[in-house]
Parts: C-alpha cells; structure tokens; sequence
DNA sequence: CCTCTTGTTGAACAAACGTTCAACAGTGAG
DNA sequence: CTCACTGTTGAACGTTTGTTCAACAAGAGG
C-alpha cells in the first residue's frame, strides 16, 4: 500500500562489528515490552507515553509493539493486567505471613494498603490510566471488573472469617467489604491527589476504627 | 511568520443577507466557550475534546478559543473551577434547605452525596480527566487543592457541630471529616466504575453507619 | 456616511500520534 | 556453508493535535 524507498544514508549511531540487536522469543519480548511500557506510564503520565517513547525505553523500534500485540491497547491492557495481579498477590502475600487470627490478618491488609508501595503517585497515575481507558476500551473494562471483583471477595472473605470468630457486626460481610474497600480506595485517592491531608498512620487508625466499630462491634475509644 | 493564500473557495454553508456571526462580549464568550468544553468532555471523553470539537459545539471557529483563554489548559482549569463550584453549592443548597439539627443536616450531605447527579458515569469522567491532569498542569493541581480543601472545611463544620451537640465520637472533628469524605469519595468511585456492585440506598446506609459508630458513639444495630 | 475597536474566522503549520510493511538480519537446522 | 524462519527495523503514511496570525467583519461612536 505504501511506497518504498531506499535508505538514503547509514544509521548515525555506532555501528560495531558485533550483531547489532539481540533476538528474543516471542514471549521474553512481551514480557520486556509490557515493563517499558509500566516504567513509561509511571514515569510519564500516559499521555506522554508513546508507541514511540515505549519502544526507546524497552530499546528496541516502533513497529516492534504492533508486532507482538498488535494494538497499543491490548498493551495497556496487559500492563493493568499484570500490574492488579502483582498489587493483590502482594497484599495477600502480606497477609498470609501473618500467623494470628482473623482480626490481626485484616490489620495485616490495613497496614499492606498503606505502605509505600501503594502510597504511591506514580501508581496512581497507572491507576488513572486504567480507569479512563475502561469507558472506551471493552479490554480494559474486563480486566477491571474482574480484577475489582477478585480484591472485593478477598476482603469479603476475611471479614467473614472475622465475624464467625468474634460476632456479627452491624454489615454484613458483603456491605462491610463494599465499605472498607471504599475507604480504603478513597483514603488511597486523596492521600495521591494531595499526601499533605493526613499521614499514613492516621488513615490506618481509621480503617482499623471502622473494622472495630462497623464490622465489629467493640468501642475502641 | 506564515504565509497567507487568498481563499480559493466560498465557504460551503449557506451565506445569508445577514451577519454571518454575532459578536459576543468577552466574558459571555468566555462562558459559552467553557460550557460547550464541559459538553465535550461529558459526552466524548476527555481525549476527544479536542480544540475542534469544542468549538464546534459551541459554534465558533478554532481560533477563537485560543484567543480568549490563551491555551487549552487554561479553558480545562477554569472548567474544573466552574464544576467543582457548582457541585459543593448545590450540596451546601440541599443542607441548607433542611431545617433540623447537626446530624440530619449531615444526613441531607450524605443523600446529596448519591444523588444521580453525583451518581454519574460523565461527572466521572470529567473527574477523572481533572485529575490526570494535575499531576503535569500547576494551574490545575491549584484549583484542585482550593476547592478540595473547601469541601472537607464544609464536612468538618458539619461534624464538629454534630459533637458539640450530641456529645464527642470516638474521632476529632478533623479525622473524623477526612475518614468520612474518603468513604464518600471510595464509594462514589467504585459506583461509577461498576454500578453493579451495590445501590445508592446501601451506599447511604454505609456513610450513615459510619457517622452514627465513628463519629458519634451510637449503635445502630 | 466613515472610522475605529475588537471579536471572529479558518487556512496553514509544526509536532506528535498509532499503524503499516518491505526490507533487513539474527539464529538455528540441515 | 546454505537455507528458511521469523524477530526486528525504521521510514513513510494518514490522521489528529494545539497553536498562530493575517484577514475579515460586526457593531458602536462620531
């Protein structure tokens, strides 16, 4: 469809004796890919973040991207996929080190939600990527709501666990993990938009108060 | 700097006897142009609002825009500036309009707070946009710290009247304000992102519970 | 009527975007 | 070595973006 024309002069950059790029299996170079890409939109902001800028970071040439996925979105969409599944595998990984009962493996979660991985503004530039992408993109879409709904039922069931040891709260486990999960991401927004508000500290004694008194049903005073 | 070329055709559209524009004065311009900018960003997305499209809603040619406002980014800001404005005002409206004591007043900002005006996948994504564009726009970020910060100033009157009536919760006024807008702000995301999770009734009941058990010491049961 | 101010136009522009594809080249098999 | 396979290249493409500015014209004041 397009013309072609000869090169009209050699690559400026150094041209040395050695091969001058490394062949990768198919999946090694969608693994290296999909990083550039993460390190783009976290250092960038999406917007700046390029087929063009991708493939400099990942060092390798434009048309490489559409190669292995064919468009830039099912890229993004891989990233989000990849960067959920680490973020929830992380917390959960946290939790299950803690050897105690039901009550202190929330406050495992808690504390996970608020460490510096997640307090994080170039996380939440991915974030805000993912999320308005997800009104244009039906890919994008499917991987939130499955990823959503799979951290929603983690929570679920740890509040469940906690409430057959030590009573029924005021919510259901469902309602109550609707609510913590909402506090959680909204604690986690506005600590992102603006870290001066309150300190991380402050946002897990108020996630731990509303285990205590919602969930619960203890007066923590 | 440009070159300039005669037209080589009459415009297409039809050419009238009359005006083929009305003039506006300045700051009616000024107005229209950012109406027509937040229909775009509501209806097409925040990327798809481009210099074009915005100007076509509004009826106007594409310079126009940058004649009045200087650059996009400066139209983007004071759009953000207009709807976060009117937002807080018609929640302060509704609180204002219940005659009744501190906690029915803060039931009122609640209700308004899943009102389908709020409830709203568009709000969202002019949201969404606003907020990408902090982390790269000062202007932007100044207009989100001054109005972000005027709408937990509201909250956290609301709750220190609430205490210094019906007796001191388990949270300062302060705390409590900021535990109760991320809760706010957590559930208001996670409706527009999957408004199938849960209704707008169990949303009310969730920040209900939280002021009666957190920033009261109230048992629902 | 003419004049001046100023809101308005829209083609041109430079830069950037995602995508395409003929050509190139590394790598292992025969 | 030769061959075939396929990962890789990068210029060109078509489109779209925000911005510029010389030219135009509406409308008020004389």
């Amino acid at each position: 469809m397009y013309g072609w024309r000869l090169m009209t002069e050699l690559p400026s950059h150094d041209r040395g004796p050695g091969p001058r790029y490394r062949r990768k299996t198919a999946d090694e170079r969608r693994e290296a890919l999909l990083q550039a890409a993460l390190d783009c939109i976290v250092s960038l902001g999406v917007e700046k973040s390029s087929i063009r800028a991708i493939a400099e970071r990942a060092g390798v040439s434009v048309g490489l991207i559409n190669h292995h996925y064919g468009t830039k979105e099912a890229l993004v969409a891989a990233a989000y996929r990849h960067v959920a599944d680490d973020l929830l595998a992380q917390i959960e990984q946290r939790v299950a080190d803690v050897q105690g009962d039901a009550r202190q493996k929330l406050s495992a979660f808690i504390e996970a939600s608020f460490s510096p991985v997640n307090l994080n503004g170039e996380l939440f530039r991915v974030w805000l990527a993912f999320w308005t992408m997800q009104s244009t993109s039906p890919e994008i879409a499917a991987v939130h709501k499955e990823r959503y709904g799979a951290y929603r039922a983690v929570l679920e069931g740890m509040i469940a666990d906690l409430q057959s040891c030590d009573g029924v709260g005021q919510l259901d486990p469902r309602l109550a993990a609707i609510g913590l999960s909402g506090l959680l991401d909204g604690l986690w927004l506005e600590w992102c938009l603006e870290p001066a508000t309150f300190t991380p500290a402050e946002g897990i004694r108020l996630a731990e108060t509303w285990v205590d008194t919602v969930a619960l049903r203890r007066d923590v005073s």
